[in-house]
DNA sequence: TATTATATGAGAATTATTCTCATTTGTCAA
DNA sequence: TTGACAAATGAGAATAATTCTCATATAATA
């Protein structure tokens, strides 16, 4: 079963990588499974340190440039951060974002309503519109206890 | 007329700063005036770059420091960024922006039905609540034609 | 199996942000 | 007005985040 799910990874996986003419390397299969059905928002350094202890032959470098390579051809997201390192999301259903302004936590939510938003008519032949998203910047229950 | 505003614009700064207990530093008086009306989106290098001409003595350690400070006491915000460096706003106004994704380019617009939106029920009791936004990502116009 | 374009890893370079500390300055009370 | 003093500033160093360079390795293909 665990197995099964792994081998059915690595066929998706290759299959993407198929269709958009990236070698699959046993380094892009790892950090993609490390991020395949997860609703985090790590950053590299977080991706990095997480496969390390498995995988300590992995570099930064390959890492970072992986997720931007994957970034690139769609397979993740590149979202929204209030500075300090870039975030990414390998969620790429349509969604929205709760983040706690104190520890930068970000949560994702699901609403039918604010899927259907529209680029305002005044700006719809200026901009290519590519994402949209509702973004409600929060104090989480954590932070507010400290 | 200019002197005037000068003078208005110094007024309400002033109050700001009594307010929240900052001291009114020529230096913070500089950087508010650079800032203040604009729906900009400026980083701290940016309003370093800018006000440097005219004021080449202040460091850009205190143009960060002031930025940060004002943003702490609800005299800016930090918004939103896609990696690179913190982008501040002056534009205290409930409002949501269009970000192009290449240059990194953040616009305003102003919707009322957006204004609205609410936080999920489920989250509405573990977290605060401190804004909300639309965030559009578009290929803008100048990018487009590249 | 040989070719080749692509990917990787190590280290250096660059960019962004924060820290430290000696000095200066705004504020306030006398 | 004039100190006293807490806060702010500026210079430089330190740290964090990202990108670049290039020699080597390897996946894809024919
Ligand atoms: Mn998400
Ligand atoms: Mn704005
Ligand atoms: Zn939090
Ligand atoms: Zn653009």
């Amino acid at each position: 079963m665990q197995k099964e799910t792994s081998t059915y990874l690595n066929e998706v996986f290759i299959q993407h990588c198929r269709e958009r003419g990236l070698k699959v390397t046993p380094q892009r299969i790892t950090i993609y499974k490390a991020l395949a059905g997860s609703t985090d928002h790590p950053t590299a350094d977080f991706v990095y340190r997480n496969i390390h202890k498995e995988h300590p032959n992995i570099s930064f470098e390959t890492v970072n440039r992986t997720l931007l390579k994957f970034a690139e051809t769609g397979i993740l997201d590149v979202i929204e951060s209030f500075s300090g390192a870039r975030r990414f999301d390998p969620n790429l259903d349509s969604h929205h974002h709760i983040h706690c302004v104190q520890c930068g936590m970000i949560v994702d939510f699901k609403d039918e309503q604010f899927n259907n938003i529209q680029i305002p008519k005044q700006f719809k032949r200026e901009y290519k519109v590519v994402s949209k998203r509702v973004v409600i910047n929060v104090i989480c229950e954590l932070c507010q206890s400290k």
